[in-house]
DNA sequence: TTTTAAATGTGATATAGGTCACGTAAACCG
DNA sequence: CGGTTTACGTGACCTATATCACATTTAAAA
C-alpha cells in the first residue's frame, strides 16, 4: 500500500518504530483525496486535523484584509501541514489550506496525536523532531527575509525546491516570496 | 534556589514531572554566569548546548557579508537559546549568541538533552511541545514580516514585550525589526 | 571629573518594490 | 469550438525604507 509505506520511510528518518507500533501508529490516519482547488482547512473553522501528503502540492496561506495572500509553506509530499497555532492553542483556523494540485493526503486528528505520543514514546520522539526540524527551517526563512532581496531568495526557493517552477504558478511563488506578482516577473525578464 | 524553581515552574506548565524526576532532570543542567557584552555562542564555533535563560537577556543574532546585524531572537527569563540549526545538525555556528545585559543561565547539553529525552518520557513530551510553541511563534513573526510595515512590527513587539523598550538600545530592536535604526527612529520621531 | 565611546536624531538622496492600468497568452469549460 | 477565466508581461508612477553624512545626547571608562 502506497501511502502507508511512504509515511512509513518518513518516520524512519526520525525516529525507529517496530513494525506493530507502525501498524498502530498508521491506523490512526485517515486517507483523503481531495482535488485541485478544493480547501481543506477554511480560516475561521475549528482544526483538529493535521495532514501528511502522500502525493500533490497543498499550501497554506493568510489573506490579509486587502485580500492579498501570503503563503506559509507549499506542502509537497512527506511533508505536513495544518494551521498549527489554531491545532495547537484549539483556536478558530487563521490561514487557509488548499490544494494546487490533485492530492492525496493521511489526516491524523491532534487527539490521536496526543494520544500516540503519550502511549508510544517514539512517536513522541518523532514528532518532537519533526518540529524541531519545522522551527529551524521557518528561522531560517525568516533569517533570509531579513538578508536577502526578492531575487536572491526566489533563486533560493528554485534551488530547494526545482519541482515548483513547473508545479505552481508564479504568482504563487511570489506570495511565498512576499513580493508583488509584477516584482516576481521582472526579476527574470530584464 | 532560584534557578531551579523557576525552571521548575518553567517545565509545569507544559509537562508533568514528578519531584524525583525534575531532580534528576535538573541535575544535568549547569549553571553560568555571564556579564553584559559577553558572547556565549560565536560563530564558527561547534555548538553543544542551549540555555534557560533565568535572569537577564540574551540575544541571538546573525551578522552577514556587510557586517549589518539581525536579530532572531530576544532570549529572556524563561526562554531558551542556542543555535539550533547548528545544534541540531553537529555543524558550526552560524549565528552569535550573547548578553545584553548581565544574565544567568542553565547550559544543557545537546547529549545530556537527548538522554534524559529518550530516559524520562515526560521530558521528551515537554521539549516537543517547547518546539511546537517557537515553531508556530517563528511562523507569526514570518507572516508579520511579509503582511505588516516596520512601524506596526514594532507597535506589535512593545505590546508583546514592554520590558524590552528599557532594556534594549533601539538600534537592538531596529534590528529585530529588519529595520534601519534611522527608520526606526523615524517611526517614533514623526 | 574628564575623556571616550555608544546610542540616537535628522536632513538629503537613492532604490527596491508596490500599485494601477492595460494588453496578451494560455488554460479550462460548457 | 468559442467564450471565459486565470496567468503573465510591462509601462508609469508612488512609497517605504535604505544609505550616507553629520550633529547631539547619553553612558561608560579612566
Amino acid at each position: 500500500m502506497e501511502a502507508k509505506e511512504t509515511l512509513k520511510a518518513h518516520i524512519g528518518k526520525l525516529a525507529v518504530l517496530t513494525d506493530e507500533q507502525f501498524d498502530y501508529f498508521f491506523s490512526h490516519f485517515k486517507k483523503q483525496r481531495f482535488q485541485k482547488g478544493q480547501t481543506i482547512i477554511t480560516r475561521g473553522d475549528a482544526v483538529d486535523c493535521e495532514y501528511f501528503v502522500v502525493s500533490g502540492c497543498l499550501k497554506s496561506f493568510f489573506v490579509n484584509d486587502d485580500l492579498k495572500m501570503f503563503i506559509l509553506q507549499f506542502a509537497m509530499p512527506n511533508w505536513w501541514a495544518s494551521d498549527y497555532n489554531a491545532l495547537y492553542n484549539q483556536t478558530k483556523a487563521a490561514i487557509n489550506v488548499d490544494c494546487i494540485t490533485d492530492a492525496e493526503v493521511l489526516c491524523l486528528t491532534s487527539a490521536d496525536r496526543e494520544k500516540l505520543c503519550k502511549e508510544v514514546h517514539n512517536v513522541e520522539h518523532f514528532f518532537r523532531w519533526r518540529t524541531n526540524k519545522g522551527f529551524v527551517a521557518a528561522q531560517k526563512r525568516l533569517l533570509s527575509f531579513m538578508n536577502n532581496d526578492a531575487k536572491y531568495r526566489y533563486e533560493e526557493l528554485l534551488k530547494l525546491y526545482p519541482e515548483l517552477y513547473n508545479m505552481v504558478p508564479k504568482h504563487l511563488i511570489a506570495a511565498y516570496l512576499g513580493v508583488s506578482r509584477e516584482t516576481l516577473s521582472r526579476l527574470y525578464h530584464s
